[in-house]
RNA sequence: GAUCCGGUAGCUCAGCUGGUAGAGCAUUUGACUUUUAAUCAAAGGGUCCCGGGUUCGAACCCCGGCCGGAUCACCA
């Protein structure tokens, strides 16, 4: 046990704690803190103890407590307990604590050897103290694990300053169990994430759409423009990808006979990161039969209002500067319409030629090798989506940067799709997909001559699923959301990595500390 | 990938024009059984991110690298 000689351990109570097996305290097994909040909900009981309504409950019918968690500091007798739901006060009377005369005393000699981080189990029960503080009075303490390491405690004072907070990102993100102990507003968050899916995966439900996974590994990769991780599987001796989308799976579910499929789906990309790009995130796409965008419009604006009464308990969230209000219904524009509200300019009517010379004018940087389509999207880019923070659809989008996407029943040129754009990012893509295998064919032999131009991001022919699609798709409407970009809105985080557990990160030099494990 | 900022004790940070390393909390020991960020006293704790250079002397200046953050680019 070399590393433990390390001066970033406790070293002086490691002996100590053989003290703690001797004294036979060390009972892991035999504490049982499932009881801890029975017979009645802690919540319920402070609150009754508050406002001195405890029912039946009294003062002279006290329930005992069993309750678990780190200890967390101590100041004299009074001391504090961090589990799952929170900190509570502990009231650490000396000589009070255990059933005999013996185990007092022991007791007493743990408390004195009782760190920061220590896991103890206790039985107790509720009061009130002096100063108005629900707290624990302690009758029997249990010493259930030790913490070797030095948690970076966080201190509040009743003003709400913090001092000393573990702040670090490097740190937060490589060591997320310690953020994630001392930091409860990391916490609250991924918290908030979980409930946002649970309550997608309940409206979802609640309309009879079957949740369904799909490969992660293909052969082909598809349904999204990006660059893929590549892989190879020995005994098939074949290369694989993992999936940058799952929608082309889905969308051969809806070819097999449901109305409605959806998934969340881990998807990865082999880009640049930065705050909004992790190189694995997570969509939910669905496709619903016999349906089309308009209809799925009104579903999105539907299902991000509950999701933000839910994970919030209000439509109105402030993020950043801003106040972004996810009741419907939303703002609507159509990308002609959208240039035209924040640049003046009309140019629905106009030529490749004009539109190129219209986005020169406007200082969008741009070349000769963009078509129509893209030189649309670069205005767009440029001068609409960062004045767009309330959500906000816009509508009807060039074919060219859509290859899975239905051409528009009335507008030649463009293609029945939305997105949803909020605090000036895409949260959303969506259209009536494309269910013509003769035009998904053509489109993805144009995606073949952007790649052998070069471009490394256009899409690959996936034969099997034209084949599906030539056994015949009923007109579908498809959704993607991107879950960490929505959690970030609903959560108010500066960058996805606050809304991942484990985001990626350069692995850090464990030279000293690996050595040190060597030795032993 | 480019630019800017940062990396000093377990954590949060100071460290001036270059002169042999500091604080608070945490930790250890002792006292105190009290309230509530921080009781008192004492002690221990450092590869100043790494490598090279300049200098009598480098945490500090110069060069190269590593890691992180922000912005931009890329990425629908």
């Amino acid at each position: 046990m070399e590393l433990f000689k390390s001066k970033k351990f406790r070293t002086g109570s490691i002996k100590e704690e053989e003290g703690f097996i001797a004294f036979g305290i060390k009972d892991t097994v035999e504490f049982d803190a499932s009881a801890n909040r029975a017979p009645m909900d802690l919540e319920t009981y402070i609150s009754g103890l508050r406002t001195n309504n405890l029912g039946d409950y009294g003062p002279d019918k006290l329930p005992e407590l069993r309750i678990a968690g780190r200890f967390m500091g101590q100041r004299g007798p009074f001391a504090k307990l961090q589990d799952a739901d929170g900190i509570i006060q502990l009231y650490m009377q000396k000589g009070k604590m255990g059933a005999t005369e013996a185990a007092q005393e022991l007791t007493d000699k743990v408390v004195k050897l009782l760190h920061i981080g220590d896991y103890i189990g206790l039985v107790g029960e509720l009061f009130v103290t002096q100063t108005g503080e629900v707290t624990i009075k302690v009758k029997e303490l249990h010493f259930l694990s030790k913490a070797l390491r030095n948690l970076p405690i966080v201190k509040r004072d009743k003003e709400g300053n913090v001092y000393d907070a573990f702040t670090d990102p490097e740190l937060r993100y490589r060591q997320r169990y310690v953020d994630l102990v001392v930091n409860p507003h990391v916490r609250e968050a991924f918290v908030k994430r979980t409930k946002m899916y649970n309550s997608i995966r309940n409206f979802l439900n609640e309309k009879d759409y079957l949740e369904v996974e799909t490969p992660i590994l293909q052969p082909l990769y598809g349904g999204a423009a990006a660059r893929p991780f590549k892989t190879h599987h020995n005994t098939l001796d074949m290369t694989l990808y993992l999936r940058i989308a799952n929608e082309l799976y889905l969308k051969r579910l809806i070819v097999g006979g449901f109305d409605g499929v959806y998934e969340f789906s881990k998807d990865f990309r082999n880009e640049g990161m930065s705050r909004f790009h992790n190189p694995e995130f997570t969509q939910i796409e669905l496709y619903v039969a016999y349906k089309d965008y308009e209809w799925m419009m009104n579903l999105v604006e539907e299902m991000v209002e509950k999701v933000a009464l839910d994970v919030n308990g209000t439509t109105k969230i402030q993020v950043g500067d801003n106040l972004i209000d996810f009741k419907r219904p939303w703002k609507r524009y159509t990308m002609y319409e959208a240039i035209e509200h924040f640049t003046g300019i009309d140019i629905s009517e106009m030529s490749e030629s004009e539109i190129f010379a219209t986005a020169k004018k406007l200082h969008v940087p741009v070349d000769e090798t963009m078509g129509k389509g893209k030189l649309i999207d670069e205005i767009f880019g440029e001068k609409c989506e960062g004045e767009l923070i309330q959500p906000t659809f816009i509508t009807d989008y060039p074919v060219e940067m859509s290859p899975l996407a239905k051409k528009h029943r009335t507008k030649p040129g463009l293609v029945e799709r939305f997105e949803a754009i909020c605090n000036k990012k895409e949260i959303c893509n969506a259209f009536s997909e494309l269910n013509d295998p003769i035009d998904q064919r053509e489109r993805f032999e144009a995606q073949l001559e952007l790649g052998k131009r070069g471009d490394d991001e256009a899409m690959v022919l996936d034969e099997d699923f034209l084949r599906a699609l030539e056994y015949g798709m009923p007109p579908t409407a498809g959704l993607g959301i991107g879950m960490d970009r929505l959690a970030m809105i609903m959560t108010n985080s500066n960058s996805i990595q606050d809304v991942l557990f484990f985001p990626q990160m350069k692995p850090e030099d464990q030279g000293e500390e690996a050595q040190e494990a060597e030795t032993e």
